[in-house]
DNA sequence: CGGGATGTTGAGGCAAGTCAATCTAAGTGG
DNA sequence: CCACTTAGATTGACTTGCCTCAACATCCCG
């Protein structure tokens, strides 16, 4: 029923506006979802990793997202009929499903309030600390509270899913970095050296639990 | 097991941060769902009407926004176990409601795009021929394509929905109006005149198939 | 017919966007 | 292994759309 599939960095896993054909739990690796509007502008909704759902559950066949991999991506793949069939015949998977779209929905929330209302540095902030959160990607940094960061994605991945663009995530970075709140090796891998003055940034009132994301 | 509920205009259903007892079908009225951030500012997250689902499906008790009734509404309430018990035994329900709530997502996708790249003008348009397909309050004008849209919500709570002041929304307003794109027939109704421009405004891909809305 | 809530309009400021010029890092082929 | 190449990142100067603050107008309800 279900086929481990394969996808090399920067490869699309599926494009907006093309019919879904397959669904994808994550194993390993990073996707990103992205929607491109008319005038060649792009939103990026979301990044999914190992453990998270893509390709959903929906009513319609078409894509409002597309899906690419960011980096080599493994992925355990169903066809949607026959997961929409064991999906019926599984009630107790059913509502699992419901309380990770639900989950997925209080998501969504925060982060149109985050696009809504916050400031760059905010933005930045907060999604660092998220991002940290939820791929620790690398280990605690020996001596002391830092934590080092392996960044996979670019800049403007970064701008397009915080509602900024690449010059003000770069000067925000440059800030944060000479208030000593971070710190770089190299251009991708970050050192987050004051983790509670950037939560305090972030201005999160509660820290997110570790949950299964969904992408549609 | 379902109770008939009134609220009146302005009374709380629930409010951020507590424990939600009942799920609500809203059967009349309007209601807004918002959160408060700790420096005070307030995003709505969005509107609900006839047929929406509010207080929903989650992992957590307490609510993420308050729900607040707009109008004088009116609703068939749950208590919250009873539902989840009546949905684990009821799988087609389950899954009818999978359905809604990535429909769901979907909607919150697009406020995201709107959130992060849309213009004023843009945003506003959206909201004016989203408003009015979702909820067509008064008939079309006889001659014409034209269409009377009674507001019952006022400017400072669209701008909260849409990332904006209320100042920008008279001003965008005003200027629609000064293109003859819209109307007014006193400030809470509004002539949407043509409807084929505010649509290319609004930057629409794709119109939006009525749905069943969901609040958590 | 007041009076508070809501809406409109104007002037000025600022955060982030835009455009453009480097700078750097990570490959790539000789 | 090193020069060359190129995509990505940084920095600076300038512009702009929206916010802020403030004054005024209008609506609505007793």
């Amino acid at each position: 029923m279900a086929a481990h599939r394969r996808f090399q960095a920067g490869s699309l896993i599926y494009e907006q506006d093309t019919r879904i054909h397959q669904l994808h739990i994550i194993t390993r690796g990073l996707v990103k979802l992205y929607h491109l509007m008319a005038n060649g502008e792009r939103q990026i909704i979301g990044f999914l990793g190992p453990g998270d759902l893509l390709g959903g559950i929906k009513r319609k066949d078409n894509a409002f997202c597309s899906a690419m991999a960011v980096t080599e991506v493994e992925a355990c793949s169903f066809d949607r009929p026959r997961f929409t069939e064991f999906v019926h015949a599984h009630p107790d998977l059913c509502v699992t499903l419901l309380v990770v779209a639900s989950d997925e929905i209080e998501a969504l929330y925060e982060h149109s309030i985050l696009l809504a209302r916050k400031k760059a540095t905010e933005r930045v902030a907060a999604f660092l600390m998220a991002f940290a959160a939820r791929w620790p990607s690398v280990d605690e940094e020996a001596d002391s509270e830092a934590m080092i960061m392996r960044m996979a994605i670019p800049r403007s991945d970064i701008a397009d899913y915080l509602g900024l663009t690449n010059e003000t995530i770069s000067r925000v970075l440059a800030r944060l970095k000479q208030e000593g709140l971070i710190e770089f090796r190299g251009p991708k891998t970050i050192v987050l050296k004051n983790i509670p003055a950037l939560t305090y940034l972030a201005g999160i009132e509660e820290h997110p639990r570790p949950r299964m994301a969904l992408g549609l």
